[in-house]
DNA sequence: GTGAAAGCGCTAACAA
DNA sequence: TTGTTAGCGCTTTCAC
């Protein structure tokens, strides 16, 4: 293995062009007031030389690394996995770079943001269902996802899940459901999903529908086992919401099981609208988050928060409804 | 906005701490040989003073970011976030950060190739169907999936492809099927998938089956029409094979659409073995590659690729075939 | 317009 | 065992 350590630096481009390094300097970052046929030398040299500035030995004189970092509970989940891809796309149109923080289950939040700290990122986007507040002390720039923080001063963009939660009853009750259910992951700490339970159940209790809820904590074992038997028990069940996307398949594939016919018997809403569950086999009606905007809309209260801008605090983009063929209009026996 | 610019350094830790930099630096990199007191001195210190390294300054010394990048074609696609999750597992386990470059269909690999070099990053992991060789100058440690590199020697990991596309054709042909085809995307680059329908294609025609290709660029508008076309004018296909577990979904649901029965009428065997494939509705019938395991080979030569070790070039990993419920044993009238 | 030099936060070689 | 100091590759005054 030929350990070609020395790289080209700027001094080697100052020589080759015979002038000094800052000469060089001024080239790389474009100031104005260099002679043209200085520029030519060093352009020249530049590339002859094939040379690369070090961002990091810049980032030291700048205090900046050009670097985001996106926190994700688990980036093999679609929903976080599209989200990461809008984010990278607007990370990329500015030039930074994107460092992936993936928990994946395990408990890393504390080791991630310490490595964080270490590493100087100019920021922070995370969507994450832990208390990670208490970890964050540094003042670094942070946008979260979903999840209000109340002690702190972060900025948060979100859906409109509350609107999301009660579209969704509103569109089961019209499409003549009689018995409503929530399906859902329950999570330790509060975080704005919680309001599409809520506020589905708000809407479905005014119009006085019998509603039942199934929404243990996501760890649970045995989920699926006992989401089946939450299903049996409440056989008369005929219009459910769930909390995202993926836990609608899980329901739809659970009734298919039973033997019950999507949408006639049994009519599903998700939540999220990622491309999977659009693109696919069952096509799932869902309240769909605008997720490009979403990620738009942290990436440049990122910026903003990084450039000294102020910036609002909380943002709530508006979900749709997408219709599937797991929601039809349909005569109800009874 | 509070602009507090001025982070702890090491000096503020010896200053603190009543000793030079150089004994923190010791103590940071738990050199051996500090006296007990000075140890504590400096670890309280530390922590009062909440300090925390800056590793991309150590970097320019130590000629090290503790940083791998990873390339991918588009990150929302669950074979490629699914491998994300699992490299970046690997990564994390080794103390090192994930830079996450997705291409996202644009024209990318350029731009990043030049990141990675002002970056300095460590080392590459790609997976991507572009003729990346080209770019590829720096001599910087890098390992490929699913992509030989003729010119260059470059290490690669891969499934054993040849032997996914024979096991398809070995399941569909023992299930009964008679008239097999196969779907998938052109890439324009050669690459190592090519050889699942290669030797898909081959067993068939070794067997005297009739066979049937559709194969186009997958940039190609209009794909799933074309794809629907390609079926409809086939419709004593009863066994297919498609390059990925993606395309067998769309498949599964144009089939659908068309009234067919699966596996009764078609039978149907995917690639990859994503796992949103085989937790949702239809099981799909796959030939799964060991994404953990390639993962971790990956990660693993890469960084004795780093460490200056000698790696084997070519890794081929075992695939497996899942039976999910888009094939089965049935009798056949003709 | 351009060069010289200080210094960003750290490590490592050399002294003491 | 610890302190001192020279850089790592770059930016940015301050002179000229």
């Amino acid at each position: 293995m030929s350990e070609q350590k020395k790289s080209i630096t700027m001094k080697d481009v100052a020589i080759e062009a015979g002038v000094s390094v800052g000469t060089v300097s001024r080239v790389i970052n474009k100031e104005s007031g260099i002679k043209e046929v200085t520029l030519k030398k060093v352009e020249q040299a530049i590339k002859t030389l094939n040379y690369v500035p070090d961002l990091y030995a810049r980032g030291m004189k700048r205090n900046r690394t050009e670097t985001i970092a996106l926190i994700v509970p688990s980036i093999w989940h679609p929903f976080f996995s599209e989200f990461a891809m809008h984010v990278e796309n607007e990370v990329y149109k500015r030039q930074n770079k994107l460092l992936l923080c993936s928990i994946n289950g395990t408990d890393r939040e504390q080791d991630y943001l310490d490595m964080l700290r270490h590493n100087k990122v100019d920021g922070i986007v995370a969507i994450t269902y832990s208390p990670i507040e208490n970890y964050l002390t540094s003042g670094i720039p942070f946008v979260s996802i979903d999840r209000m923080y109340s002690n702190i001063e972060i900025a948060c963009v979100s859906s409109d899940n509350e609107a999301g939660g009660r579209e969704a009853a509103k569109q089961l009750i019209r499409r003549g459901c009689k018995h409503l259910a929530f399906v859902g992951g329950h999570n330790t700490t509060i975080n704005e999903t919680k309001r599409r339970r809520i506020a589905f159940e708000n809407y479905v209790r005014e119009h006085q529908y019998p509603f039942s809820v199934f929404d243990l904590d996501e760890t649970e074992e045995d989920y699926n086992v006992k989401l089946e038997k939450f299903l049996s028990k409440n056989p008369d069940v005929d219009g459910i919401f769930t909390i995202n996307d993926l836990f609608a398949l899980d329901v739809i594939k659970i009734l298919q099981n039973k033997g019950k016919k999507i949408p006639e018997d049994v009519q599903i809403i998700g939540y999220d609208g990622i491309k999977m569950a659009g693109d696919k086999d069952y096509l799932l009606s869902t309240i769909a988050q605008p997720l490009e905007e979403m990620a738009r809309e942290a990436v440049r209260i990122l910026f903003d928060i990084i450039d000294g801008k102020a910036v609002n605090m909380q943002t709530m983009l508006p979900i749709t409804f997408i219709e599937g063929n797991t929601t039809k209009f349909v005569d109800r026996k009874r």
